[in-house]
DNA sequence: TATGAATGAGCTTTCATTCAT
DNA sequence: AATGAATGAAAGCTCATTCAT
């Protein structure tokens, strides 16, 4: 089969490049702000022309998404890993790492805003997108479980997926604070939040 | 008084001009991406030219934040008002009315990430912008103490806007989904929500 | 004859209004850059509004050129007292006097350079224009007359009267020099000018 | 060295098209007021989109002073290549040359003006316009130093650089002269200032 | 396949001027 | 006569995207 394997190389090589061009992109907005970078810059960035890009990405919002995708699985890798561990993921822990990865990452949540919000995502766009959130939800559901918070887990895990996602929109830009005073106060904040979900039975809802 | 009868006349005028503007941006706002907003656009709606937008508000930021605060005034007021009743406003009640108003006011969240996510706030823009937000916190910090919701309830209150926002950021837009769905699984989450932060004394933090 | 001095009392007082304007320009020519300052800035210096301006001057160019004639009839004014002392006026005492001016009134050579280099006059303009250019030529051959510099005493004037200018545009903005140093330079080279000028006889055409 | 080659091609292709841009505003701040060119005028009559000025100049003032950069060298080229003439460069034919310059290309002067007068130049742009202008200093006073014109001749070389650029600003557009009536004009009053200016010895200062 | 020059629609903002009051 | 709000054309400039090489 060396036609296959001549494909499988030159699909290697193309998803190279297609890697390089995303690590640019992540690259340049987490330097600066995420909606002020332009193609331009990100094909400087990797080293190719502008017009490569398209062929790796019908078009922006296309490699934005990409990045994002990058991000929502970095995120669940580390909740799987932390689920496998002996003992498993307590809640407490799962909002750290949550609001940790976002910390070190502010230009996810700045993405995950953008789609969320009303960048009019196409309707590929959205098919990719669901998947990768659900498995998030699915994450977080599984660690309510294991915790035994009662109710609807489902409905929970949305509620907690949500108060997190606020927590970063709401404090990681406040102006005025230094990185590290965020990092401290969005972290507490997680704290917080975790103490009221982590609660066993309550007669909510 | 015919003087500060005519004065009152124009400034009421001049007023009544400003809030055309605002409406018609606050519409188109709503209808189509608020990002994606031009003032021509606004012009056009409100039936005045481009260059009359700039005799009420300095640049188009000025605008969107003007939009921005007769939402923030508005929620303000409605959490006031309900706190005057008797019995004051539980904590259930608070975030119904948050995300109902959030729900009927969609770009009103948009704007609020917009501005919190990354958009570069001038001096006197965050100025401006400070009271407004405490003003809520405030809010919500009086209704928790009310209902005898322990611990830092600086904190808490925090915590909460945070959650209550990130539903709306998590789920307002949810692709496929029909705007009375939306509002729907957005109060129920808020339900949720209000369950695990009613609760009263609890060892979190 | 009561109408005729009512009518002298409104032309009195037209012509008032009408050098309010002209004072606040000529006031906010110097402040800032000529080109810069806009119909609204002069009304509100003025304390009228831009409408106002409208009915004293047909345009923009309209009130500039009255402030530069004011310029013109002050330097011939100047020239013509000190061509009336005893002794009358030298050329080295002429150049002095002109270029003195001008760094005084930056603005007028601003002006001079924006009409003459090519805002396009209107035909009544440069009626209006001639004369005073005409008069201050006449003045500075009457000083090179009285200097018995020989030769065609008219094309002398007017290239010394060039001669004057011509430092002003090439040195009264030099970058990075204080005002002082450039009144220096500049009346230094107006030195250097009236040196050759003022010679007597030579063969000179 | 194909590569080397390759390069050279590319580089004198966006030469090219530099030149071409270049050579676009040059003709129409010829044909009408140099200050009111503007940048679609100069992409149009260049056949390109405005957008492509912008990849060959920062912005508008940039290529404006490229323009005047070319006449500056031109000039100097004249008068340089006029001073390798056996017998070198006398003062008359220096302002000769000069004048007629400037009466073939009216728009050099006027951009002179323009920015001499006031235009802000970026501290870029002066550091670029320095030695284009001492150059051309240094050639008079060289032409000076050579006709024994005794004196300061760096101050003299000012002088007469004013004198000539004076005639231009207070000649050049006069309203109601033809084009051959302004050159006859415009060099008889050179040749009036290079008269004065070529004697010799002579006390002044 | 990769290039990168070129595109051109579209942005915000300015400002001389007009005209209903 | 004076107002000043409104006008709207036009400016400089940006940038995602295309396409000839």
């Amino acid at each position: 089969m060396p036609v296959a394997t001549f494909n499988d190389l030159k699909d290697s090589q193309r998803e190279a490049r297609r890697a390089l061009i995303r690590a640019s992109a992540q690259t340049l907005f987490a330097r600066q702000d995420f909606a002020s970078v332009t193609a331009r810059d990100i094909a400087k960035a990797a080293g190719v022309s502008p017009g490569t890009i398209y062929r790796y990405y019908e078009n922006m919002d296309d490699l934005f998404l990409d990045v994002f995708f990058v991000g929502a699985k970095e995120i669940a890798c580390l909740v799987e890993a932390e689920c496998k561990k002996p003992g498993g993921c307590r809640v407490r822990r799962l909002c750290e790492i949550y609001i940790g990865f976002l910390n070190d990452n502010i230009t996810y949540y700045q993405m995950m805003s953008h789609f969320m919000i009303g960048g009019r995502l196409s309707d590929t766009a959205t098919e990719r997108l669901n998947p990768v959130m659900r498995r998030i939800i699915d994450l977080i559901q599984e660690v309510l479980k294991n915790a035994e918070v009662g109710g609807n887990t489902r409905m929970t895990s949305h509620a907690l997926f949500s108060a997190l996602n606020g927590i970063m929109i709401s404090y990681a830009k406040y102006p005025g604070r230094s990185l590290e005073e965020i990092r401290a106060h969005t972290v507490r904040l997680a704290g917080v939040v975790a103490g009221f979900f982590e609660q066993g039975e309550n007669g909510r809802e």
